[in-house]
DNA sequence: GACCGAAACGAAAATATCTTTCATGAGTGA
DNA sequence: TCACTCATGAAAGATATTTTCGTTTCGGTC
């Protein structure tokens, strides 16, 4: 009861003070949100002994003393409870329990402030922690860069080829093979025609199949890969409409394609090969023309997905329970 | 008790926050520190109903929820104080008092953090350049979600055996299988011996030859799929160290996994199923593992990776090019 | 140097808050 | 339908925080 009233709103019926707004002690009325420890320097002056050696255990970690109870504070700093209070109450805190409160936001805002620190390439010797967080930030990175750096009209005329596709061929090898495959189950799943086929020559033989109103897409990180141009080259001369996915616009895959759409390339490290960030770029490509090409038909989209869905239900839980 | 203990050893160290190492309850490892919308997200599925509903006020309302003891928490969410608890020890903390730490570190965060964030799920008629955004947006945000909820220690753990392994298995089937065959071209890129068998049975016959001392990793979203938990099984029993990557930490598959390791769930869509967010953070998942296991054995991976990246430099170009 | 008053301080009581236990009822599978 | 499991909240039990109150310390005055 008395905790919600205080966090509510200051105590508007409080005895102590009387008509004047400076509170209690000699300072603020208001909880500090994050700026403690310059609170604490302004009080310190006005503070007793032991309140100051409160004060400064608590301006100094942040952190360490909010993992404490008042019991715990008080042994540290070779004081009492009531003292710690005291030193909370001063501070412009209902009690210890808010600024203990106080003392984890700040410790957790320290913390946050300090993350752009992991510019730094990965290293041999870092750390599993440090791995992931960089990791992470580099494909956030990636991510970002590939969304600022997307053609939209070329991407708007890719989605619509492939709306109104008869079949659609999608080309990739090794990793890029993966995103083709990507690519491909999604179509599949609203009801489009689509293969990725993985062998090369399958490639180029079903290439041959594809006539004006089919698309065929190449994904290559390197514009370069023979063994994904030549399908998309042999689709292009058949008049079929050709996009080609690649992180290197002025490659030779260009040249049989209608419409490109460029990955980023991040900087790569011997720990971090290309085939990592430009993954991430190809599947974010990817996803976009997937999402457009459901949103333009959705009418039998949305049955569609709804209907792999279901059929997958059953797969799950139906094995493997003891 | 605990909490004594806690404050105890704790001391000034600045530990306190990211101690906790014991894997209480139904999986989540370490106290979450920033990551505690995932781990909502995450744990969701497994809660009972009333906890759902605790978890879904404090997701909803960190900075409100901080203000509450266990009482008015419980009053809020029409529950009881045993409730919130329970709910507060299934998201990883020793009781509601850290939780609710972890709670105003979180709003302080969100307060100084970046103001606004792309809230809005993607619409049929969203234009083209919005779909890239959101998309770009969301896959941000799942890594970010992943790499915070993500065990460092089950992950060391993991690497460490893959680093030593005789040979590994990866089985993942649909999406998640593309994610298998990742890992495998990665493992196979730094000289490991690694297998994504595709075909279920395929992949049950592989697992019969693991012994101990071998890796089995089983990837799988929902966890509750048979085809892949009945090969990590059979490797399970066979006495080979067995990983984990799912969605679910408190679904079947963890059953036969020596380590898990949880990606992050977030929230889905028509247009946006949850396969492709699922997919943004196994790939994080299976990148972590791979550059974890090559720096293990950097001095055979370095050279591995030079020669494969020697080899496919002559399928660029050599052929395609007018 | 002794005395007085005021403030600082901590021990312990009093209160609030958190945690655990246990009985009950809802839902589930046989 | 019945037995069974599990989720759930009420209340007891344990901790933590706040208040009370007496003791100690300090500074000044006679």
């Amino acid at each position: 009861m008395k905790e919600t009233f205080g966090s509510a709103g200051g105590g508007s019926s409080a005895t102590g003070t009387t008509g004047g707004r400076r509170g209690a002690g000699s300072g603020g009325a208001p909880p500090a949100p994050a700026a403690l420890a310059a609170k604490v320097r302004t009080l310190a002056p006005s503070m007793t002994r032991s309140m100051q050696r409160v004060a400064e255990a608590v301006a100094g970690d942040p952190a360490g003393c909010a993992a404490l109870t008042v019991t715990g504070l008080a042994e540290l700093t070779g004081t009492s409870e009531a003292t710690v209070v005291r030193t909370a109450r001063l501070l412009g805190y209902p009690g210890y329990r808010d600024l203990r409160l106080a003392l984890a936001g700040l410790a957790a805002q320290q913390q946050s402030g300090r993350a752009p620190a992991i510019t730094t390439d990965i290293a041999v010797d870092d750390p599993i922690a440090d791995v992931v967080a960089k990791l992470a930030y580099d494909e956030q990175q990636t991510l970002a860069d590939t969304a600022a750096a997307l053609d939209t009209v070329q991407l708007g005329a890719a989605v619509a080829a492939l709306a109104a596709a008869r079949r659609t061929d999608v080309y990739g090898i090794g990793a890029s093979g993966l995103v083709a495959q990507d690519l491909t189950q999604k179509l599949l799943r609203i009801g489009l025609i689509a293969h990725a086929p993985g062998d090369p020559h399958l490639a180029v033989t079903n290439a041959v199949q594809l006539r004006a109103g089919d698309v065929a897409i190449a994904i290559t990180h390197s514009g370069s890969t023979g063994d994904v141009i030549e399908p998309l080259r042999a689709a292009f001369e058949r008049g079929a409409t050709t996009v080609a996915v690649t992180g290197r616009p002025d490659s030779p895959v260009t040249q049989y394609a209608d419409h490109v759409l460029t990955t980023s390339t991040s900087r790569e490290s011997e720990l971090r090969p290309a085939a990592m960030s430009s993954r991430t770029s190809q599947l974010l490509v990817v996803d976009c023309l997937f999402v457009g090409v459901a949103q333009r038909t959705y009418e039998s989209a949305a049955p569609a997905l709804a209907a792999s869905y279901e059929a997958l239900a059953h797969r799950h839980g139906s094995r493997g329970r003891p």
